[in-house]
DNA sequence: TCTTAAAATAAGAATCATTATCATTATCTA
DNA sequence: TAGATAATGATAATGATTCTTATTTTAAGA
C-alpha cells in the first residue's frame, strides 16, 4: 500500500474528529479540505488504512461502518437514541463490572453490550492471509 | 407487539443453531420449514424480536448483521478470514487479560477487539424512547 | 362463536450504501 | 526521465435492507 498524499490527508484529518464518523459523513469533512476527491476513494482508503492498523474500524455500529483515528485501546459507548459514539478508557476498570460502574457516573444508562474479538481460528492460520490487523497484544 | 405463530416458529429455529446467521441465511433456515415465510418478514421479526430482547443482535457491522438464540452474556470470536462466528463464554475469566488467555488456548489469534457499550446517553435519558433493548444487569 | 379493529404478513418494488469498473493520473524505482 | 505499478475519479452495478400495499391473521368484545 502506497501512503499517498491523499491517504496522508485521510489519515491527518481523521484524527482531528472525535466523532466517529461513516464514511459518508467523512467523505463531506473531506471534500472541504480537496473538492476533488471522489467518495470511492474515501471508501476505498478507509478500508485499506484501517487494514493497516493506521486507523480503526468501528465494526460494531448495528448500522454503517464507523472510523477512528484513535487506534489506542479503548471501548466505545453508543446511545441508541441520538445514534452518538463516545469513546471510553478502561484504564482503572479492569473487569467489565468495574467498566459499567464507571460508565455510570457518565450518566449513560447502558442495557447492551457487544463484544467482539476477531483474528484468525485454528483452521485458518497457516493459510495466506490479507488480514493484517493491528495487534494490541 | 404480538407474538404471533411465525414469531415464536423464528425464536424456536433460531435457538436450534450454533451458528449466528444473518438474515437472509436464517430465511434459507426458516423456507425449509415454511415455505410461504417472506424475506421482510424474517428481517421484520429478527429485528422486532431482537428489540424486545427475545433474541440478541449482534452488531457487527464489518458486514450484515448476525443473529443469536442465546441471550445470555458472552462474547464473540470472529475468524477473519472464514467469516466464521463461535461464543466465547468469559466465566472464569473477569478481566480482558484473563480472557484473552482463555482465547489463545482455543487456537485463536485475536489481533482486535470491538468492544461497545450501547443505552441511552445522558441528553435522551427522560426522552421517551423506543429503546426496549434487555438488560444485563 | 361472530364481528371488527388493529397488527402482521407476502410479494415485489424502491432505496441507497457500498463495491466494481475502467480510463486517467500519480508514484516509485532503476 | 522512462517504464511499471498502484491509486484515483467518475460513474455504473450490485445487493442487502426497507417500504408499500393488498391480504390475512389475531385479539377481544358482543
Amino acid at each position: 500500500m502506497l501512503l499517498t498524499t491523499q491517504r496522508k490527508a485521510v489519515v491527518e484529518e481523521l484524527k482531528k474528529l472525535r466523532t466517529h464518523p461513516t464514511a459518508d459523513q467523512f467523505f463531506e469533512v473531506m471534500r472541504k479540505k480537496t473538492p476533488k476527491i471522489s467518495i470511492a476513494s474515501v471508501y476505498r482508503n478507509l478500508e485499506v488504512l484501517s487494514s493497516t492498523g493506521m486507523i480503526a474500524k468501528l465494526e460494531t455500529s448495528g448500522d454503517k461502518n464507523r472510523f477512528d483515528g484513535d487506534t489506542s485501546m479503548h471501548y466505545h459507548l453508543k446511545c441508541s437514541k441520538c445514534g452518538g459514539f463516545v469513546d471510553f478508557n478502561p484504564k482503572g476498570a479492569k473487569t467489565l463490572e468495574k467498566s459499567l460502574d464507571e460508565i455510570k457516573k457518565l450518566n449513560m444508562n447502558i442495557n447492551k453490550f457487544n463484544i467482539v474479538f476477531s483474528g484468525l481460528c485454528g483452521k485458518c492460520v497457516g493459510r495466506t492471509t490479507d488480514d493484517r490487523g493491528k495487534s494490541y497484544m
